[in-house]
DNA sequence: ATGGTTGGCGCCCAA
């Protein structure tokens, strides 16, 4: 089975449904991750949602905050939610012919880079923590897995605009790197942006609301991915950025990822 | 070096 993955964070799924509309009818992904929904899940737009083809709709909500959401073709099975960071809905997981699917919206960390003053920061880094250890334990599971999300971390040199300039801003600092890099390691997951895309190519999911025009001045960063685990990695078809979603109506600050993958 | 914008909520917080 061909399977189209995306990815997309939001930033409130309310004002969004009509992105929401555009990704399904330029992508056609047979499960779309959603990060900050913003959004408690008996007010979930699941109608609007059902109307675009996605009759099957898995949400974790809370009010004004973070939230995530499934969305899907076909009916998945197991359903879960992580409570790595309790109060927070940040992470939805179901399965689908024998394949794990985790969204996950990581937090942002606040904008002081120092976990000792800055209490967001320190609940960014020991969120990585949990999930490397619940990485790690999945060895023993042998199973076949997709994880999505907001990361809210830009990995390599040329996930950013400028690499030496955001050394030490939030998303890019060594300490975060080497909190992702820990975690890709656990299970040996797969990249799937870079699996088509060489890393010294630039390389963006998200451009700041705060530039008056993004794509001139196309400060971006690469906050969102879609990882795979090894097994599966023989089986990718393609991964795609719509960075043209950026400049869509009532645009998003990010925009989604596309795997498309063989199981 | 600083400030810039957006969304939800409600006269400020988070990103």
């Amino acid at each position: 089975m061909r399977l189209t993955i995306a990815t997309y964070n939001i930033n409130s799924v309310r004002i969004r449904l009509a992105e929401i509309r555009r990704l399904t009818e330029a992508a056609q992904p047979d499960i779309l991750c959603l990060q900050e929904t913003k959004v408690e899940n008996d007010l979930f737009p699941a109608e609007d949602i059902k109307a675009m083809g996605y009759k099957y709709i898995y949400v974790s909500g809370q009010k004004s905050y973070n939230g995530v959401a499934l969305l899907s073709r076909h009916e998945l099975s197991d359903i879960v939610h992580y409570d790595f960071l309790p109060g927070h809905k940040r992470h939805i997981s179901a399965s689908l012919k024998g394949v794990e699917i985790h969204n996950f919206y990581i937090p942002a960390g606040g904008d002081i880079p120092d976990r000792e003053v800055n209490q967001k920061f320190d609940e960014k880094l020991r969120y990585y923590a949990s999930m490397a250890e619940w990485s790690h334990e999945q060895r023993k599971k042998n199973k076949r897995m997709v994880m999505v999300g907001d990361f809210n971390v830009a990995p390599l040199e040329h996930d950013v605009w400028s690499h030496k300039q955001l050394l030490k801003i939030v998303s890019h600092t060594p300490i975060e790197t080497e909190a992702m890099a820990k975690l890709k390691d656990t299970l040996d997951w797969v990249d799937t942006s870079r699996h088509f895309v060489p890393h010294t190519e630039k390389l963006y999911s998200w451009w700041s609301y705060r530039n008056q025009d993004w794509a001139k001045s196309n400060r971006g960063r690469r906050l969102d991915h879609i990882w795979v685990t090894p097994e599966l990695a023989p089986g990718l078809v393609s991964s795609q950025i719509l960075r043209d979603a950026r400049s869509w109506d009532k645009a998003s600050d990010h925009v989604p990822v596309v795997t498309v993958v063989e199981v």
